[in-house]
RNA sequence: UGGGGAGUCGUCUAACGGCAGGACAGCGGACUCUGGAUCCGUAUGUGGAGGUUCGAAUCCUCCCUCCCCAGCCA
């Protein structure tokens, strides 16, 4: 979307924040748009993440000047690290933002911030508490009652100065002191119970290393961060609406170098899957998921190697829209966004993902030949056809024979005639079964007439179904995913935790046979199996000589619908 | 039970006192050398009760439900 010359005006449907942009435009409170997007490096980016990158560098390439930073959010060392800043950066960029010049780490401000630290305890704004973590947490009250004034509160300020600056020079251990805010104990927003701005942490940081044994807290950096920034709009998720009351509070009583304001908008929640870190964490240690990029997860990571494109992703995003409500996702729109994008992108080869062997009986032995199938047959041009070689023994998937179908399925069946795609007719004369009664093999005449798939006499075929050549085809592992959990709501039946509603068929792999020209593909790239769904060479295991390919996302399946209502 | 937020088709989301619309999912049909794609059609919704108004999803009152806050995490 592009922003009209008067936003007011022109453009009506635009999403809350949106909205307010709009109207700080046209009022000229703001004269352009800084957002930033702030993660803590300690985890993987997910989808919910992207909603917030999408919006934050959104907004900002929509308004003329407008721009958005990457900044990190790392003011707690125990938790960071270096391996997540990178992780977190090749993530944002390959949803296809730029941040520029404009990379920053709060961790860089850690003087400045110290500074304005000074300035509250000057104005008597803060002091230093020395109540250990259990007596702060009993002196803070509860939602119904007001807490008590911790006995440090009334220290003089040299007093402060003096202890705050024995603080940062390391005399003190771990929880010793803290700095807090003085503001009211008995507010009735638990933020506002003179809040800690500083710990006392000895522990190296992933960037300042022993330069500091102090850390800032959250509710002090994010705002003073924004102010030195620049940020106009401070887009963040609805759990730090209370924080909001104290990140005016910061702003207003330290000499802050801008106005920035803080907005609240719901989180991204899907079906089907959890968005925590937490339970991220838990799925990756416990060996439930194969590592931050196992295909399965709903990070950038695995959805990337699963094969999801970026174009799809942004997709998504835009069309669950922006608003203050919590929602959950139907995963279904997800994947409705990939197949959108990928029906447009991808060729289409054949791959048979379970193997039943087919001889062509009346077709020569030793006798083969090469037809033409264009890659994308709904535009043959745009990529021109590939040559798939035919021979009389061929595979074709097990499920599109059935020796006693129901009415309405069109495949091969005993005496059927079905249509091998850009190959011939074939007609079913004969099953062989083994000792144990199942089909092994299927036999068929086909019609040297039909070479190409049209019958000259004009006879038409209900099926068309894909098959390989037999001596031809290429051996392919392929992976097929499935949703992680078979519960909507995977957090909700609290029994035996999330393991209980894990999805055992999550993934499920197979051998198959695919056609030759697969042989050439590289890791990383994309195709649809016909009639089945679309593939990715896998990024880490795939080679020439050893295919592998991930399930990006099936094809929508309706005989699966016609067959499941009996 | 203190405070802060939020309730519109199954799901997500529009409406800015004036015909409750879109998308996904569903259902039905057309077309098709992918049971894909595409096209057409269709059912389903304003949490509740009052009030204001010619007219209320929208404004007012009360109620109900859900989410967030009592980390030296962010």
């Amino acid at each position: 979307m592009v922003f009209p010359e008067d936003p007011l005006s022109s453009e009506k449907n635009l999403d809350f924040i949106r909205q307010i942009i709009a109207d700080d435009l046209a009022t000229g409170r703001h004269s352009s748009v800084v957002t930033r997007f702030p993660p803590e490096p300690n985890g993987y980016l997910h989808i919910g993440h992207a909603k917030s990158v999408t919006l934050n560098f959104g907004v900002a390439a929509e308004v003329p000047g407008g721009r958005c930073h990457l900044r990190f959010d790392d003011s707690n060392p125990e938790t960071e690290d270096m391996e997540y800043v990178e992780a977190i950066q090749r993530d944002v960029r390959w949803l296809g933002y730029d941040w520029g010049e404009h990379l920053y780490f709060a961790s860089d401000y850690f003087e400045d911030l110290y500074g304005f630290a000074v300035r509250l305890i000057e104005q008597g704004k803060a002091y230093v508490c020395s109540l250990s973590e259990e007596e702060i947490r009993r002196f803070r009250g509860t939602v119904t009652r007001a807490g008590t004034h911790s006995p440090y509160r009334e220290r003089p300020v040299h007093e402060n100065l003096d202890l705050f600056s024995r603080m940062r020079d390391g005399e003190f251990a771990d929880g010793q002191h803290v700095l807090r805010a003085k503001i009211d104990m008995a507010a009735p927003n638990m933020k506002m119970r003179d809040p800690l701005l500083y710990r006392i942490r000895h522990a190296p940081h992933y960037r300042t290393g022993n330069d500091w044994c102090i850390y800032p807290m959250y509710d002090f950096v994010h705002p003073l961060s924004d102010a030195i920034e620049g940020i106009t709009h401070s887009i963040c998720t609805l759990e730090f609406e209370n924080n909001r009351e104290l990140y005016d509070w910061i702003i207003d009583n330290v000499p802050a170098p801008a106005r920035p304001r803080q907005y609240e908008f719901a989180r991204l929640n899907l079906n089907y899957t959890v968005m925590s870190k937490r339970k991220l964490v838990d799925l990756v240690e416990g060996g439930h998921a194969q590592g931050w990029d196992d295909p399965r997860l709903p990070t950038l990571a695995g959805l990337r190697r699963r094969g999801y494109t970026p174009e799809a992703i942004r997709n998504f995003c835009e069309r669950i829209g922006v608003a203050k409500a919590n929602s959950v996702v139907d995963v279904a729109l997800l994947e409705h966004t990939v197949r959108d994008d990928l029906n447009a992108k991808t060729p289409r080869v054949m791959g048979v993902l379970d193997p039943l062997k087919v001889v062509i009986v009346n077709y020569p032995h030793g006798k083969e030949e090469e037809l033409d199938a264009p890659y994308f047959p709904d535009d043959p041009p745009r990529m021109g056809y590939r040559k798939v070689p035919f021979a009389r023994d061929l595979y074709i998937e097990r499920t599109d024979f059935m020796e006693d179908p129901p009415a309405k399925f069109f495949r091969l069946a005993p005496g059927r005639e079905v249509r091998l795609r850009w190959a011939y007719l074939v007609r079913c004369v004969d099953v062989i079964r083994n000792e144990r009664d199942e089909v092994v093999e299927v036999h068929c005449e086909y019609d040297p007439a039909t070479r190409g798939g049209d019958a000259p006499d004009g006879r038409r075929v209900k099926g068309t179904i894909h098959w390989v050549s037999a001596p031809h085809c290429i051996e392919a592992q392929v992976r097929l995913y499935d949703r992680l959990f078979t519960e909507a709501d995977p957090e909700a039946d609290s029994e035996g935790g999330l393991t209980g509603s894990l999805n055992p068929h999550s993934l499920d792999v197979v051998r198959a046979r695919v056609e030759p020209g697969l042989a050439g593909a590289l890791p990383g790239d994309r195709f649809q199996f016909e009639r089945t769904g679309y593939f990715i060479a896998d990024e880490k295991d795939h080679s020439p000589g050893k295919p592998v390919f991930n399930r990006i996302v099936a094809l929508r399946d309706s005989w699966k619908k016609i067959s499941a209502k009996g």
